[in-house]
DNA sequence: AAAACGGGGTA
DNA sequence: TACCCAGTTTT
């Protein structure tokens, strides 16, 4: 019996909605653009609401259709892209415009979107259900953590998947499925929150297990977590007059395809005691040390020279701008 | 099933 | 610090 809970929850929402740039609002009835749900989502795949907001209206505007940015260039892409990070996110995007301009459009079920590039069970279903008003059971770390919660599930989410679904289609069921998706998104942002929840404020409080069980924030259970390799490299710095010697990333792998200064593969382990200017930089799965040496002779490499009151538009991921930052301090 | 894949925000 | 975020792809 959904009914109650999905009452509950799209009153709620309908009241309380955050009003997001890429969101259309409970209750709209006009036309939808695809293009604009689908980015946005690809956008907010592991990347918070905060940092998605500065980003969208600015990559919107240099790109406003789906033919426009299947005509780009990768490389302006992925400079747009960077300090996004996941930049397999930026190639695959890429990828998925050219091939949708070739369908002729946007497909309009979960299950052709699920087959291009980038979009996964997810996000197939959020714009299914967000863009095509499709049912579907959309599932992210949020509505994971509210269903969790709701019936006091006691193992870690990733070894109870199954669970998980049969109570979201559950929880779905005969729902507005668009609506029910954003409105789980925004209880497990601003109330159902990982820590801290705002049990008073939640519209399903008196239906939650883990409320009843006295300590909600203890569901679902944090699997143990893991140490973080070290490793370090060393980037060469290779400037001459006012311009700075860069190169681009092999296509995969880490960074792949993006802006960055030359040097030598990166090594396990800890770093070698030294003095040199170098950058400390916390990846998911490492930490890296890259000492930043100074050279003049880019020969043997294959990069560009660029002009270094213009670095800020060389589109250099987070690690390789911090290091120029730290150079030119 | 597990690991690879970034970066910014927050307590 | 450590954790978290509108996950997907590869191994």
């Amino acid at each position: 019996m959904p009914a109650n809970r999905q009452i509950a929850l799209l009153d709620h929402y309908r009241q309380s909605a955050r009003d997001l740039p890429w969101r259309y609002p409970p209750g709209h009835d006009g036309p939808r653009d695809p293009y604009r749900v689908w980015l946005s989502e690809i956008m907010l795949q592991q990347t918070s609401v905060a940092t998605v907001t500065t980003r969208f209206a600015r990559f919107l505007e240099r790109w406003p259709t789906v033919e426009a940015l299947a005509a780009a260039p990768l490389d302006d892409l992925l400079a747009e892209w960077a300090g996004l990070g996941y930049y397999a996110r930026a190639r695959n995007l890429h990828a998925c415009a050219q091939a949708v301009v070739a369908m002729g459009g946007f497909p309009d079920s979960e299950a052709a979107l699920r087959q291009l590039p980038g979009i996964g069970d997810y996000s197939a279903a959020a714009i299914a259900a967000i863009a095509f008003g499709r049912p579907a059971t959309v599932i992210d770390t949020n509505v994971e953590r509210v269903i969790a919660r709701l019936h006091a599930l006691d193992r870690p989410v990733r070894s109870d998947r199954k669970r998980i679904r049969a109570l979201a289609d559950d929880l779905y069921s005969g729902a507005p499925a668009g609506e029910m998706a954003q409105a789980l998104m925004d209880l497990g942002a601003t109330i159902c929150r990982p820590a801290n929840p705002a049990c008073h404020l939640c519209p399903l409080s008196t239906d939650c297990a883990a409320y009843a069980s006295g300590d909600p924030a203890s569901f679902p259970p944090r699997p143990p977590k893991k140490v973080r390799p070290e490793r370090f490299g060393t980037a060469w710095w290779i400037r001459r007059d006012d311009r700075l010697f860069l190169v681009r990333r092999p296509a995969r792998g880490m960074l792949g395809g993006m802006a960055a200064l030359p040097g030598p593969e990166w090594q396990d382990g800890a770093p070698p005691a030294c003095k040199a200017v170098s950058v400390r930089h916390v990846f998911t799965h490492f930490a890296l040390t890259l000492r930043i040496e100074e050279r003049d002779d880019p020969s043997g490499l294959e990069g560009w020279w660029h002009p270094l009151d213009r670095l800020d538009e060389a589109g250099l991921p987070t690690l390789y701008a911090r290091a120029a930052e730290r150079m030119l301090a």
